[in-house]
DNA sequence: CAGATATTCCTCCATATGGAACTATATATT
DNA sequence: AATATATAGTTCCATATGGAGGAATATCTG
């Protein structure tokens, strides 16, 4: 059979095409079965990480943080709230403010989420040798941190701004 | 400013995490742009790949390469022959089968998309140094290829099938 | 050949998502 | 203080996408 690989053997972007192709495959049925399973959809999954990493953040941080448009976060929250994982409390200072914060319940999914897309890196990675695992890890964080050079279209960083 | 790389430093999915972010800002902006400048969709493109690697195709067979629905790549066809992008001819002896061919304007655009994606990639990867460029693309296709075994909720290969 | 089953492709519908505009509140300017 | 401008968050709308099922055609079984 053919498949998608054999089709971009010869490919001019040897490197964005294989990364879309493992994160089709590995992220694509995570998210799947996240939302089977806990009725989580994507955007309410990264907030829950940003609030995972920090509490006290509001909605536009987390807009700035993903780059993710404000309606899709303020939806993402809305429902959050709705089903108990977040709390969203008025900033008494800022009266437009509404902060965030993650709720033991959604603590709990957002864990059990993350462990099931951890346990899925580590049977893909299997293929892999620890060193070879290492390397490749250091080499996508050197392409990450350095996203704000690369990445099309993006506000460019440190060019009179 | 708190950025998504800074939340995922500390990720128990330290490779998923650093590829879909990646893939994020690399695939996303180009796709957006492709659509704007080109109109063509996404899954439109994944058509135009696919003809551009083999003429003769059904919607099919698409279907299986590509791993997506049929009514996506339906739709995707449909609005290609509108455009003038693809023919599609009804096979004489299985009159349900329509065969698909990347028409010259097609292949035209396919390749100044394909041409800008490489770009992209070039300067994404000017981070590394060439041996690291070739390490990170031999990694990636080692996972690529094993995508059978890892992938989530794809038909397991080899168990009795 | 008649009916049952497969297959190809498409349509209907539900939903996720993004752009733009809108509301409410805060801050700057005069 | 009054007006203009900026910011946080939401809603409206257009569209991309996937699931389920339907129509047309092919193939298999008796």
């Amino acid at each position: 059979m053919l498949k998608l690989m054999d089709i971009l053997d010869g490919t001019s972007i040897p490197v964005g095409y294989r990364m879309a192709f493992i994160i089709n495959f590995y992220r694509e049925p995570l998210m799947r079965r996240m939302e089977r399973e806990t009725g989580l959809i994507r955007p309410e999954l990264t907030v829950l990480m940003c609030l995972n990493f920090r509490a006290g953040l509001n909605a536009r941080d987390i807009c700035e943080i993903t780059e993710q448009p404000s309606n899709t976060v303020s939806r993402a929250v809305s429902s959050l709230v709705e089903k108990g994982y977040v709390t969203r409390t008025r900033d008494a200072v800022d009266t437009r403010r509404n902060v965030l914060a993650i709720t033991d319940d959604g603590q709990a999914v957002h864990d059990r989420v993350m462990a099931s897309f951890a346990e899925a890196e580590r049977v893909m990675l299997e293929t892999l040798e620890p060193e070879e695992v290492e390397v490749l890890t250091r080499l996508l964080d050197k392409l990450a941190r350095d996203v704000e050079r690369w990445a099309p279209g993006l506000p460019a960083k440190g060019q009179g701004g």
